[in-house]
DNA sequence: CGGTATCCCCCATGATACTG
DNA sequence: CAGTATCATGGGGGATACCG
């Protein structure tokens, strides 16, 4: 997704007191913390695991259930994804010191506050995609009628 | 963002009335509306055009306005930008047929819908990004003790 | 004014293979 | 089982220049 490179934001937080640049609609903090929330869970298989997750509250979910609950995930991917949802404390890790080992996830308290306003999201895709898919059509139409 | 070749779901519709493949979780559907959903808000600029618009309503927004408000947008990608949402029906385009045109833009009422949920992400954001932050530097510092 | 057209870089993701 | 390593790609996005 927008990676990082130059990143650009909107909504900054409200910190600095000097009305200076917040007067101006203060979105020059490269630290916006919308966008780089959305360049976590924007990200392909971030918010399906997110979802998987939370459905499988309170239980654990190990590595290759995950993977069988995500359809076409590969396991470099699955890997990533889970390491960079531990990373930002949304999702727990439990090794099982066994051979070969098992290796639990769960989402921490943190990530399942993120699921309120993801499945919020989830609804609105499920309930508004269709009228998007039909704007496109209509789009899509109305410049090709050559 | 994840862009499309070989894309994959999940949440997909209820649709399909063999329980086939519902059964064994329905995710092959390669058109999630979630998905879906997230590659397009997930793209660098397009969730602070929705705000930006959505905090100028009822108001139009012209193009060079539009860009003033973004700073760091170039006329590119917030060309870019607002084709997708107008394509997907998020946003209405107003031309004035004057020379030089002026261009005005606005949210339709899907797009205002979608300010809702967007709107919660947002505050999710600025409450608990820098939980993540945190976490992220507990984990650094846990990976480097060496 | 409000865009398009070009060139280029980088990173997310996929495919495949290997390992403790 | 649960990963990591490597290679290849494609599209998002920045910079710059030109246009009706």
């Amino acid at each position: 997704m927008t990676s990082s490179p130059s990143g650009t934001p909107h909504g900054a937080p409200r910190a600095a007191s000097g009305p200076s640049r917040a007067a101006r609609g203060d979105l020059f903090d490269p630290a916006c913390p919308t966008r780089r929330l959305l360049d976590r869970i924007g990200t392909k298989w971030t918010s399906m695991a997110v979802k998987v997750l939370a459905e499988a509250e309170p239980e654990e979910v190990r590595f290759a259930e995950l993977q069988r609950r995500m359809p076409g995930i590969s396991q470099k991917m699955l890997s990533a994804t889970l390491q960079a949802l531990h990373r930002d404390g949304l999702v727990s890790r439990r090794v099982e010191p066994t051979v070969p080992p098992r290796v639990h996830y769960r989402l921490t308290p943190l990530g399942l506050s993120l699921e309120v306003p993801l499945a919020l999201l989830r609804t609105w895709a499920e309930e508004h995609m269709p009228e998007i898919d039909r704007a496109q059509r209509r789009e899509e139409a109305a410049r090709t009628p050559e």
